[in-house]
DNA sequence: ACGTGTAAACC
DNA sequence: GGTTTACA
C-alpha cells in the first residue's frame, strides 16, 4: 500500500457512504480528491425500562449501528450522567436512526417517560470536525494510501490562530450584466462570467449554447469557487432546469455523480418579523457563494465568512449562508463537545418564576438619555469595548450559572436573580478566546503596513465583532441552545448599573451630559484634553471593572430635532466630526437602507464640506457651500438625467403582495411586480423609483426599478424634497437662515 | 432560527 | 389614527 504525504488546506467535506468525502488543496493549487472513515455517535438517556425499550427497537432497525453504555455531563446541572451511545457506521444512515428515535418519542402518551436526546441534531460535517478536532480550511499534513484513504491527519493549524493562510482559490464571479439587481425583478440580461481577469458576456445564444459555454468555461479554468450575484435564487436554478430539459451534462459539482444540492426559499415569522430565506445552490467539492444571499459577505466580505468557518466548524458554503447566531451556537456547542458535556436538543428548562415586581424592573434593557438638542462643541466620546460580552465573561453570566442552586448571597443589581460563584459558565468561557482573538486583531490592524492585510485584519474582527453581538442577543431568544431570558436581563442590568456609575463619575469630574446611551457617553467640560479624557477613562474602567475607552473629542456634533417632536432630540438621529477628522453618523439619511443612493451622495458630499469647520463659526461660514452642493444635485434631479438605479428606493417586504391594505408605495409596486409574475415572499427586498407620488392612480405613483424604462420620468418634487430633508438635518437650528427652502 | 423600544413616513 | 418600515 503506497503511502502519500499531503500538506495543505481542508477545503470541503461531506458525507458519502461509510465516512466522509475530504476535499483537500495543496499549496500549488491542486486539489485532492480524498476519503475518511468517520461513525458519528449521539446519545440518550432517561429512565432506563424506556430506554430499553427505545434501544432494542433501533437495533431491529437492521443498520449498521453500536449501542454502548456511556456517560456524559449534564449541561444545567453540571452532574455526570449515564446516557447510551448510539454510534451509526454509515454517516449517511445517521438522520434515520435519529429521526426514529423521535418519532418514537413523539408516540409517548405519557410525557413523564420522555428520554432526553443529545448532540443528535448537528450536521455531519460538524460532527466530524468535533470528533476528529479539525476545522474547515485548518492546514494539515495527509497520509494518504493509493485509493485516497486518509490514514492520518496531522493538524498544523489552530481555530484560535491570528496568522492563518487561505489556500490559493481560483474564483469565477457569475452575474447577469449590468447593474446589481435581482433577475426575477427586471427583463432578461445575458449572462456574465469572470475569470482570471477576462470577462466573457453569454449573449444572444440558445440555451444550448449557454450551458455548452458554461461548461467549457467550468472545464477549462475549473474554479474552485464560483462567486455569484444572485446565482442562489435565480442564474444557477435557471442554468440546471435548462441543462435537464435539454438533456445536457452540468458540470457544477467536482463530485461526480452528484446532483447540486438544492434548499428551498422559505420566510418565516420570527418576533413580529417576517426573514425570507433565498433558495440555495451548494455544490460538492467546489463552493458556491451569492454574495446577494449572505449576511456575513455582506457585511464583512469572504474574510469573515472563513473566520467563522474555522472557528465555528461549520463548512464555507453552509456558513456563507448561515446566520451569525448558528455560527456562534457552533462555536459552543464544539466547545461543549469538547468538554464531554452533552448538547441538549432541544430546549426543556422552563425560565424561572418571575414575580410582578420583578417583571417590571427586568424587562428595561438597555439605559438611553435623550440627548441635548442641537449644535455642539467640543464633546468628548467615552465607550465601553465589548460591553455586553465584557459583563457575560467579568460575572460569569451563562444559562446554567444564573439562579443557581448555590449562590443565593452572589445577587444582579436591581433584579432578582444571582449568579454561580462556583463553576465557570460555558457562555464566559466561549467568550473570553472570543474577546482575546478581537483585540489581536485589533492591534495588528493597527500595526500593519499592508493595506490589503490591514483590510483582513479589519474584516476578521469585524465578523467577531458581529459573534460577540449576536451572542448578547441569543441570551434572549427563547429557543436558544444555550440562552436563557434571566441572562439577558441579568446582563442589561449590569449595564444599566455599569453606565449610570460612570455617569456619576464624570459629573462628579465636572463634565456636562450631553448624551448617554447603553455602552456610551457623550461629554463636555471645556478644555479638557485628550490627555485627560485618557486618565477620565482609566479612573471609569477602574470603577467600574470593565473596560471604557476614550474615543476622541467632537469639533462639533448635532443632533437635529425628532421631526414628531421639534422640541426634543432623538438618540437614534445624529452626526459629528473628530478632530481626527473621522465622522460619526447615526440614524441620518446617509445610513439608512432605504434612501436612494443619489440622496446619500448628496448627503454624504454635504457632510465631508462640513468635515472640515472646527467649531461652531467655521460651520457657520461653510454652510453657504453646502448650500452650493445642495443646488447642484438639486439642478441635476431637475434635469431629468439622474439615472434610475441611482433614485431606486429599496425596503423589503412584510407580508405578500395581496396582503397589503393600504396603497403604500412597497404595495404598489409589489403588486406591479406580482402582475408581471414575479413570486413574491414576505421578507424579500424591492426596488423602486417614485413617478408621480401625487398620481390619481395609485399604479402611476412608483414603478418596479427592473422594468421602468424611458417612458416614465421620476418625480422630480418629490426628490427634491428627500434632498431637502438630507440637507435640513444638517442645518442647525439658529443656522438655519443660509439653508434653502424648496417647495 | 436575534432582542425591545422608538421614530418617521405614509395612507 | 392606523399601518408600515427601519434603526439603535
Amino acid at each position: 500500500m503506497t503511502r502519500k504525504i499531503l500538506k495543505g488546506w481542508i477545503f470541503d467535506v461531506y458525507p458519502v457512504y461509510g465516512g466522509m468525502r475530504l476535499w483537500f488543496i495543496d499549496p500549488s493549487g491542486q486539489k485532492h480528491r480524498l476519503f475518511d472513515s468517520f461513525s458519528p455517535s449521539f446519545y440518550v438517556g432517561g429512565p432506563s425500562s424506556q430506554l430499553k425499550k427505545t434501544l432494542s427497537f433501533i437495533s431491529r432497525l437492521n443498520l449498521p449501528l453500536r449501542i454502548k453504555p456511556s456517560e456524559g455531563i449534564e449541561f444545567y446541572s453540571g452532574e455526570t450522567i449515564p446516557v447510551a451511545r448510539v454510534t451509526v457506521f454509515n454517516p449517511l444512515d445517521y438522520a434515520k436512526v435519529v429521526k426514529w428515535v423521535i418519532t418514537l418519542e413523539n408516540k409517548k402518551e405519557n410525557r413523564s417517560l420522555t428520554l432526553n436526546l443529545y448532540n443528535c441534531d448537528l450536521s455531519l460535517p460538524q460532527l466530524y470536525f468535533f470528533s476528529k478536532d479539525l476545522f474547515p480550511l485548518a492546514f494539515c499534513e495527509i497520509g494518504v494510501g493509493d485509493k485516497g484513504e486518509i490514514q492520518k491527519i496531522e493538524l498544523m493549524d489552530l481555530p484560535w490562530s491570528t496568522d492563518y493562510t487561505i489556500p490559493p482559490l481560483s474564483v469565477m464571479h457569475l452575474k447577469m450584466e449590468g447593474e446589481s439587481i435581482h433577475p426575477d425583478q427586471c427583463g432578461p440580461r445575458p449572462l456574465e462570467i469572470e475569470i482570471e481577469g477576462t470577462t466573457h458576456v453569454i449573449e444572444g445564444v440558445s440555451e444550448r449554447e449557454t450551458i455548452e459555454q458554461f461548461n467549457s468555461m467550468l472545464a477549462r479554468y475549473d474554479p474552485d469557487l464560483i462567486l455569484s450575484e444572485w446565482g442562489d435564487p435565480c442564474i444557477l436554478p435557471q442554468l440546471i432546469s435548462s441543462a435537464e430539459r435539454l438533456g445536457l451534462p452540468l458540470n457544477l459539482n467536482r463530485e461526480p455523480s452528484r446532483k447540486v444540492h438544492s434548499r428551498k426559499e422559505q420566510s418565516y415569522f420570527s418576533y413580529g418579523r417576517i426573514v425570507h430565506k433565498a433558495q440555495a445552490r451548494l455544490l460538492f467539492g467546489r463552493w458556491h457563494i451569492d454574495v446577494c444571499n449572505s449576511f456575513l459577505v455582506s457585511h464583512t466580505e469572504l474574510e469573515g465568512v472563513f473566520e467563522f468557518a474555522r472557528l465555528s466548524k461549520i463548512p464555507v458554503q453552509q456558513m456563507a449562508r448561515t446566520s451569525t447566531g448558528t455560527g456562534i451556537t457552533s462555536m459552543q456547542m464544539d466547545l461543549a463537545f469538547q468538554e464531554n458535556i452533552l448538547i441538549p436538543w432541544r430546549k426543556r428548562e422552563p425560565e424561572g418564576f418571575k414575580s410582578a415586581s420583578q417583571l417590571l424592573l427586568s424587562d428595561k434593557g438597555g439605559l438611553t438619555y435623550t440627548p441635548k438638542l442641537g449644535f455642539h462643541e467640543e464633546v468628548g466620546e467615552l465607550d465601553f469595548a465589548s460591553m455586553y460580552p465584557s459583563i457575560m465573561v467579568k460575572y460569569n453570566i451563562s444559562p446554567e450559572t444564573i439562579n443557581c442552586r448555590c449562590c443565593f448571597d452572589n445577587l444582579v443589581p436591581e433584579i432578582g436573580h444571582h449568579l454561580c460563584k462556583k463553576r465557570k459558565g460555558l457562555i464566559p468561557r466561549f467568550l473570553k478566546p472570543l474577546l482575546d482573538k478581537r483585540t489581536q486583531y485589533k492591534r495588528l490592524m493597527k500595526e500593519a503596513e499592508d493595506p490589503e492585510q490591514k483590510r483582513i485584519y479589519d474584516e476578521r474582527q469585524s465578523a467577531l465583532k458581529w459573534g460577540l453581538v449576536t451572542t448578547f442577543g441569543y441570551q434572549g431568544y427563547k429557543n436558544a441552545r444555550f440562552g436563557k431570558i434571566e441572562a439577558h436581563e441579568a446582563i442589561t442590568a449590569y449595564s444599566r448599573e455599569k453606565l449610570l456609575q460612570a455617569k456619576s463619575l464624570v459629573e462628579a469630574e465636572g463634565f456636562e451630559m450631553i448624551h448617554a446611551i447603553v455602552d456610551s457617553l457623550m461629554i463636555r467640560k471645556w478644555g479638557t484634553s485628550e490627555a485627560a479624557y485618557e486618565a477620565l477613562a482609566l479612573k471609569i474602567s477602574a470603577t467600574c471593572e470593565i473596560p471604557i475607552a476614550f474615543e476622541g473629542i467632537f469639533n462639533w456634533l448635532h443632533f437635529p430635532p425628532s421631526k414628531s417632536n421639534p422640541g426634543l432630540a432623538t438618540p437614534g438621529r445624529y452626526l459629528g466630526v473628530y478632530r481626527s477628522g473621522k465622522t460619526k453618523l447615526r440614524g441620518i439619511e446617509a445610513r439608512r437602507s432605504d434612501t436612494p443612493v443619489f440622496i446619500k451622495r448628496a448627503q454624504l458630499e454635504m457632510i465631508e464640506i462640513l468635515s472640515a469647520a472646527r467649531n461652531r463659526e467655521a460651520y457657520q461660514s461653510i454652510l453657504p457651500q453646502v448650500t452650493d452642493c445642495f443646488e447642484r444635485y438639486r439642478d441635476k434631479l431637475r434635469s431629468g438625467q439622474v439615472p434610475f438605479f441611482d433614485l431606486a428606493i429599496s425596503k423589503a417586504l412584510s407580508k405578500a403582495p395581496s396582503e397589503y391594505q393600504k396603497a403604500s408605495l412597497i404595495a404598489i409596486v409589489a403588486n406591479e411586480l406580482a402582475a408581471r409574475g414575479v413570486r413574491l415572499m414576505p421578507g424579500q427586498t424591492i426596488s423602486y423609483v417614485i413617478t408621480e407620488m401625487k398620481a390619481r392612480v395609485p399604479a402611476d405613483r412608483a414603478r418596479a426599478l427592473g422594468f421602468i424604462d424611458g417612458a416614465w420620468g421620476y418625480d422630480v418634487e418629490k426628490y427634491e424634497a428627500l434632498l431637502s430633508e438630507a440637507l435640513e438635518v444638517l442645518c442647525p437650528v439658529g443656522m438655519s437662515t443660509h439653508s434653502v427652502r424648496v417647495g
